[in-house]
RNA sequence: GCGGCCGUAGUCUAGUCUGGUAGGACGCCGGCCUGCCACGCCGGAGGACCCGGGUUCAAAUCCCGGCGGCCGCACCA
């Protein structure tokens, strides 16, 4: 019996919604092709979430490269938490991390050792695979990155991004400033990410370069009340929580958001809502929310940047519950990060309840005064105090007396000292981020599994109408020039208006509406005989195989009907539609 | 990366154990049938049997290596 997941896929390469890429060199896993109408499918997918987390948020879209420099993965802590030292048993092959190895047994192992100082304390300790027994290989590297150069200078290493998100906070304050320091700010990023998986093998399901839908929401976590949770207070949520986990239990619970939000189990207002707001997405594309669930991440799941975090999953035939999306609290660690690295001052201001007062004590240094008494110091001297702070200066002033640098000894004459009171009204903060983030290809993926259904031996690919990659067919009924020509002109219609269409002949009309049940294709219409004398056609909906008689000169509303989501039968009825039998 | 199973026209597959240079179905092309749910009939094209090496007079078939797939282990930050 195949599964879901071998027959979806199977319908997928035939079909040309997907298939493994790099065919005929024999395939490369964990790459694919999307075909013309998985291309066509992806693209409906990424427009609603389009306006539903951009566009209806008042967010804006940024575009930033897939390369870059080695520093900005430095700082973002990929660097370190992405590359880890293994070891492979020679006997039984299995691999271990080399530092949990070690600390199991009891060892002091310290952070960021090389694989040859892993190899020396796994001799010294007489470390064993704790498997099977047998002894272990020499340690090496492990990094899910992939690494580039970047120009023709061998020694400039970039990587090819694994997430898109830092492409946002690196580009922070520029944004900031665009938005002449609005806040807070929504930003989203549609891309490509790249992640070198050991031994990816669930085909479009885990890949070595997918598209990522990601939102980086920045705010204040003290006033965190943009988005107002009033209206779905009774939406429920399938929540498998941190405390459901410990206590065993595989099995999530249902709890409205109002119980979630007292409950504490989501603290930001922010993340619920856009949890709140994926689910509806994933309703919207035709999977239940019976079969949605939110787990929470435990502490050795998370990523080294989120504090909490929730994965929306489906339950898909094959694989069970699958993350589609990641709602992570990443607080404020990759914009300190990115300040720290960078030397840059990223940070917005907040206004205060209170106006406090503070003082300001601080000390300038007088370049001219100092060039009178040590003309040639003057450069070096100004480069010394440079790494000072005004306030820095001040202090070691007060302290000393005097401060030494480069063996010129200045006292507070050489500065000017600024001793102030001052009302302050706002305060500096590093902005936390809230990051809903969606794998598209996945998504897609569950879309397809999701719309596949089978009638007798026929696979028909129940798509919601607003998604199908084809919004329409038309046939003739007989291979007949005349009929072929009513029906070119109804293709002209609906091209015009701005729908994709099919069109087919010259087999029989079964096997024809098979053929467009197979990719999706919502409604066709077939020109018969009939036609040629009172312009009408059939009209016949994928899903139950109804027929209504419906005249040439309204198929294009009734398409234009169905894509806004309203239902065939619906459609039929109001426009007054003759039944055929 | 390890173990098990697998790789034959576009697709699904027979043949592999017991070596003798491939057969079917669907799809595709042409013709008839003018038929509203993969209609029926006739004809046709399409295959160095995943790649490389070995054994043999002879390899899709046996042996070794590689690549890829599925399942399990590990991994999935």
């Amino acid at each position: 019996m195949m599964s879901k997941a071998d027959k979806v896929f199977s319908l997928a390469r035939r079909r040309g919604f997907f298939w493994p890429a790099y065919e005929i060199y024999g395939g490369v896993s964990g790459f694919y092709v999307w075909g013309p109408y998985g291309v066509l499918l992806k693209r409906k997918i990424r427009d609603l979430w389009r306006e539903l987390f951009v566009y209806n948020l008042g967010f804006f879209e940024i575009d930033s490269p897939t390369i870059s420099p080695y520093i900005v993965f430095e700082a973002s802590g990929h660097v370190e938490g992405f590359k880890d030292v293994m070891v492979t048993c020679k006997s039984c092959g299995k691999k271990f991390r080399a530092d949990t190895l070690l600390k199991e047994k009891g060892v002091e192992v310290e952070e960021g050792l090389k694989p040859e100082e892993y190899l020396d304390l796994i001799n010294r300790e007489g470390i064993k695979c704790p498997s099977c027994g047998g002894s272990l290989g020499d340690p090496d590297y492990f990094m899910t990155m992939f690494k580039t150069t970047i120009g023709p200078y061998s020694d400039a290493i970039g990587f090819l991004r694994p997430e898109t998100a830092q492409g946002m906070f690196v580009e922070f304050k520029r944004i900031y400033e665009v938005f002449r320091k609005r806040f807070p700010i929504g930003i989203a990023q549609i891309g490509r990410g790249f992640r070198n998986e050991i031994s990816p093998r669930q085909g479009v399901i885990r890949l070595r370069e997918f598209d990522m839908m990601e939102v980086e929401y920045f705010f204040d976590p003290e006033n965190d009340d943009q988005f107002d949770l009033d209206e779905y207070m009774d939406e429920t949520l399938n929540i498998l929580h941190e405390k459901l986990i410990r206590e065993g239990g595989g099995e999530y619970e249902t709890l409205t958001v109002k119980e979630i939000l007292e409950r504490g189990i989501v603290e930001h207002k922010s993340m619920l809502y856009f949890m709140v707001l994926a689910q509806r997405f994933l309703e919207i594309l035709g999977i239940p929310k019976s079969r949605q669930r939110f787990r929470e991440k435990l502490e050795g799941e998370r990523a080294h940047y989120a504090r909490k975090v929730f994965d929306q999953e489906v339950l898909l035939d094959k694989w069970g519950w699958v993350e589609v999306s990641g709602h992570a609290d990443r607080t404020n660690y990759d914009l300190s990060r990115h300040a720290k690295y960078s030397g840059e001052e990223i940070a917005v201001e907040r206004l205060l309840p209170e106006p406090k007062t503070v003082y300001i004590r601080e000390a300038y240094p007088e370049p001219k005064k100092i060039k009178e008494q040590y003309p040639d110091k003057i450069g070096l001297v100004m480069k010394e105090l440079s790494r000072y702070s005004p306030s820095e200066l001040y202090k070691i002033l007060d302290e000393n007396g005097s401060i030494e640098v480069d063996d010129v000894k200045l006292d507070k004459s050489f500065f000017r000292i600024v001793e102030e009171e001052k009302r302050v009204t706002v305060e500096k903060f590093i902005p936390h981020v809230v990051e809903p983030s969606f794998g598209l290809d996945r998504i897609t993926y569950a879309v397809l599994e999701y719309s596949y259904t089978e009638r007798g031996d026929r696979v028909v690919l129940s798509l919601p109408a607003y998604i199908a990659p084809i919004e329409a067919a038309v046939y003739p009924l007989l291979d007949r020039d005349d009929l072929k020509g009513v029906a070119a002109s109804i293709v002209r219609d609906l091209e015009m208006a701005g729908f994709r269409v099919f069109y087919d002949y010259g087999d029989s009309i079964g096997r024809l509406y098979a053929r467009g049940d197979e990719i999706g294709i919502p409604v066709a219409f077939t020109v018969d005989l009939r036609s040629l004398n009172d312009d009408t056609v059939t009209v016949r909906d994928r899903d139950s195989w109804r027929q209504y008689r419906i005249e040439i000169n309204r198929v294009v509303e009734f398409v234009e009907r169905l894509v806004e989501g309203e239902s065939f039968e619906s459609i039929a009825s109001s426009m007054g539609l003759e039944s055929v039998d």
